[in-house]
DNA sequence: AGAAATTTGTCCGTATGTATC
DNA sequence: AGATACATACGGACAAATTTC
């Protein structure tokens, strides 16, 4: 099937749809997109066509692809908007890098971190768990 | 946007802008040229004109391009070293709720959380690890 | 530890419509 | 009209990173 490109091109449609989806929130901050593959059977597009919608959103700084694993909406885009009856408790602490964090930051392990804790509750159930870790204060 | 040809073709010019810059040694001997679709938006002609200008170097027997891998300088077995330039890497696993996090979600030592983890890279050095934690997979 | 499946990355060849010399 | 280049789209194939079994 040809296919011609009056007014709008496919990748393009595709790329909005796809946009739509993350603002709107039906795909989450720091979600998966749905794979290449579902995506082609979704719109009825070909692979590359479908990778040329998603080239789109990353040139915006919506999404971004990891090899192998998938593209993820990008977490730091995307503003938290507040919730109806969600409580945020933080919580900041200094503690000793454990082997894991140890290798991330490349630091001895034990070494001094910084520990920011938000507990979200919604309805009086913990929903997520937030722990950021950072080497300094600051920032 | 469109192009008009003065004088010399296009891909014509495109080969020899990479002819120089592997002459240069700006692309060192076996190592991989950009990709097609990174040149198109480098030298802003379409996939058509760098491949016809790739083929030039090919039938100089400059380069040679490898199905599904890429184009080469001149054939010659060498590591290529990737740049580091990530910004954020994002992976989700299953973990099992330690006592901290057990008290938080109010549910059994050991029982199945969703962990994803992202790693901020800046520079090439980790600057904040953010981990999450939830029941269930996304909201 | 290793094989298989999944998923993205890249290239190939082709085709058709659009636009400018 | 013809030549050149550009834009879009398809389907197929192999490569490489990751995950899953």
């Amino acid at each position: 099937m040809p296919t011609p490109h009056y007014g709008q091109p496919r990748y393009r449609a595709i790329a909005d749809a796809l946009r739509e989806r993350i603002a709107s929130g039906a795909i989450p901050p720091g979600a998966l997109l749905p794979t290449e593959s579902a995506l082609t059977t979704e719109f009825r597009a070909s692979r590359g066509t479908i990778r040329q919608a998603i080239a789109v959103l990353r040139g915006e700084g919506l999404v971004a692809t990891e090899h192998g694993r998938g593209t993820y909406t990008n977490p730091r885009w995307q503003e938290s908007r507040p919730d109806e009856d969600s409580q945020t408790k933080i919580r900041e602490r200094r503690i000793a890098a454990d082997p894991g964090l140890a290798t991330l930051f490349d630091v001895e392990v034990g070494a001094d971190l910084i520990e920011q804790e938000i507990v979200v509750t919604e309805d009086g159930t913990v929903g997520e768990v937030v722990r950021t870790y950072r080497l300094r204060v600051q920032q």
